[in-house]
RNA sequence: GGAGGAUUUGCCUAGCGGCCGAAGGCGUUGGUCUUGAAAACCAAAGUGGCGAGAGCCACCGUGGGUUCGAAUCCCACAUCCUCCGCCA
C-alpha cells in the first residue's frame, strides 16, 4: 500500500513507477482525488461530531423548555452526524479501494520493461559439458522412473495434471532437502516455522496476492479461504496488526508449507515434468526489517539463497527482475535461476523480492522506535522450491548408467548415501 | 453440529445510558533518595485521522441497530474457554 504522504508530495515518482511496470499511471490521480474527497469528507463529520457532543452535554443539565429546544436541536443535527458519517466512510472506503489497486514503487535502478528484460548480474559455475562426459544427458522424467523417484502418470491418474508423486529416493531426497534449507537457515539466526496454507482472504490481500496474481490462486468459496502459494503470505500474517520493538529487528522466520498454484494462463508451458505443478513444498524466507536496512537485507537474503545452490553444486545465474515482470508487492526482485541441461537453459529455482513498506501498510505491521511508530519493511526469498531443486540435482549430478551423485552437502542429509541408484523392475 | 460463558487502554482487571478515552494493580520510562542497586515516593506514558498551531475527532472483539446521547441496551458475526456428540 502506498505512503499517502510519498504520493502527495512526489505523485510524478509513483506515476514514473507505474509506466516502469506497464501499470496504468493515471490511477496516482485518481489516488490524489479520493484523498482529498476523504479529508473533507473527515473534517465535516468531525466538526458535526463535536458539535453533537457539546450539544449532548448540556442537554442533563437543562429543564422543561428549553430541555424541549435542546432535544429538538439534537435530533435533528443527529441526522446530519449519521449522513455526514456515511459519507466518510464512502470516502474511505474508495481511497483503500484505489490504494489496495496501486502496486508498489519500484527501487530505483530496477530495469524497466517486461520479463525479458532483466539485467544478468552474475553466473556461477560452469555448465556440465556432457559431450565431453560421453553420453547424452536424461531429462528429470527419465531420471525419475528410472530411479523409482517421480511418478507423474499416477499423478495424473488422481490429481489430474501437474500433479506428481515423489516416491522412495524422491521423497526422501525432498526431505533431505528440508532439513538441510532448515539447517542453513537456523545457523543464520531464522526461526524455523511451519505455517498454514489455508488462510483468510486479509493475508492474501495484505500480502498482495489478490490483485494481478488473483488468477492463480485457489480459493475455496464455501468458506471463503485461500491455499497459499508461499509461505510468505502466512509468514507476513503472522505478525499482522501488531507494533513490533524495533530493538528487536530484524525478525527472520523460515517457513515450511505446502505451496498451491493454479498456474491459469499457462497451458501448454512445461507440461513435461515437475518444473510447473499445483502444490509443491517450498521453504522460504521472511524478514521484518527497519526500512532503512531493507536493501541490504534483501542483498543478505540474496547471498543466502547462492549459498545454498552452490552448495549442492548446481551452476545458475542471478538476475534482476524488470519492473513490469515484478509482482505488485515487490519493490525489486532478484531471481537465481539454475542451469537444465536438457533445457539448455537457465529455470528460475529461488527469487528474493523487497516489499519495502508495502505489505506492511497492507497488514497494519508497524515498528516502534525513537522516531515513533512506522511501517516497517518486509523481505522474503526462497531458500528451497523442492520440485525445481530435484530437477536441478537430478539433471546437473546424472551419470551415464542412470545413476545420480548425492551432492556431498546433502549426504548427511540422506543417511551418508553418495549416489542414487536406479532401481531393477 | 448442539448448550453455556467470555472478549475493556502492553498485561490483569473495575466500570450506574450523559461528568468515561475510561478507575485500580502490574509492567515500562523519567526523576527524587542511595556509593550503586532494591524499596519507597513523585511524574510521564495508547493507536489513528484532521489541522500551520492551539486543538478537535475516532477507537472498549467486528459490523449494524435503538437513543438527543452507547463500553453500558438490542441484533448479527468472529475469536477464545467449558460441556455434549462426531472424528484424524
Amino acid at each position: 500500500m502506498i505512503d499517502l504522504r510519498l504520493l502527495r508530495t512526489d505523485p510524478e515518482r509513483v506515476r514514473a513507477s507505474q509506466r516502469a511496470r506497464g501499470e496504468d499511471p493515471t490511477l496516482v490521480d485518481a489516488l490524489l482525488s479520493a484523498d482529498e474527497a476523504r479529508r473533507a469528507a473527515v473534517s465535516r463529520f468531525d466538526a458535526l461530531r463535536g458539535e453533537q457532543k457539546l450539544l449532548g452535554k448540556q442537554i442533563p443539565k437543562a429543564a422543561g423548555d428549553d430541555r424541549a429546544a435542546l432535544l429538538e436541536q439534537a435530533k435533528k443535527l443527529a441526522d446530519d452526524v449519521k449522513a455526514a458519517e456515511a459519507e466518510q466512510h464512502e470516502a474511505d472506503a474508495e481511497l483503500k479501494r484505489l490504494q489496495l489497486a496501486l502496486s508498489n514503487v519500484v527501487v530505483d535502478g530496477v530495469p524497466e520493461g517486461g520479463e525479458d528484460d532483466f539485467v544478468l548480474l552474475e553466473t556461477v559455475g560452469t555448465p556440465r559439458d556432457f559431450t565431453a562426459d560421453g553420453f547424452e544427458p536424461r531429462d528429470h522424467v527419465e531420471l525419475g522412473k528410472l530411479l523409482g523417484a517421480i511418478d507423474l502418470e499416477r499423478g495424473a491418474k488422481v490429481g489430474g495434471a501437474r500433479q506428481y508423486y515423489l516416491t522412495g529416493v524422491g521423497a526422501l531426497l525432498e526431505i533431505a532437502l528440508m532439513n538441510m534449507a532448515m539447517a542453513q537457515a537456523t545457523k543464520y539466526g531464522f526461526t524455523p516455522m511451519i505455517t498454514p496454507s489455508l488462510v483468510k482472504p486479509e493475508a492474501m490481500e495484505g500480502t498482495g496476492f489478490l490483485g494481478q496474481a488473483a488468477e492463480n490462486v485457489y480459493h475455496l468459496a464455501d468458506d471463503d479461504m485461500y491455499l497459499v502459494g508461499t509461505s510468505e503470505v502466512a509468514l507476513a500474517g503472522y505478525h499482522m496488526d501488531e507494533i513490533l520493538d524495533a530493538g528487536k529487528l530484524p525478525l527472520r522466520y523460515a517457513g515450511y508449507s505446502s505451496c498451491y498454484r493454479r498456474e491459469a494462463g499457462s497451458y501448454g508451458k512445461d507440461t513435461r515434468g515437475i518444473i510447473r505443478v499445483h502444490q509443491f513444498e517450498k521453504v522460504e524466507m521472511f524478514s521484518y526489517v527497519a526500512p532503512e536496512d531493507a536493501e541490504a537485507e534483501h542483498q543478505r537474503l540474496l547471498e543466502w539463497e547462492k549459498e545454498f545452490i552452490t552448495a549442492l553444486e548446481i551452476p545458475f545465474r542471478v538476475i534482476d527482475v524488470a519492473a513490469g515482470d515484478l509482482g505488485s508487492s515487490a519493490a525489486r526482485k532478484f531471481d537465481c535461476e539454475a542451469w537444465i541441461p536438457t533445457q539448455g537453459k537457465y529455470r528460475e529455482v529461488t527469487s528474493t523480492s523487497n516489499c519495502t513498506e508495502f505489505q506492511a501498510r497492507r497488514l497494519q505491521i508497524r515498528m516502534r522506535g525513537a522516531a515513533g511508530v512506522q511501517p516497517l519493511a518486509t523481505l522474503n526469498g526462497t531458500l528451497c522450491a523442492m520440485p525445481r531443486m530435484i530437477v536441478a540435482i537430478l539433471e546437473n549430478h546424472q551419470n551415464a548408467d542412470g545413476s545420480v551423485t548425492v551432492p556431498p552437502a546433502l549426504r548427511p542429509y540422506l543417511g551418508g548415501r553418495e549416489k542414487l541408484e536406479p532401481v531393477t523392475g
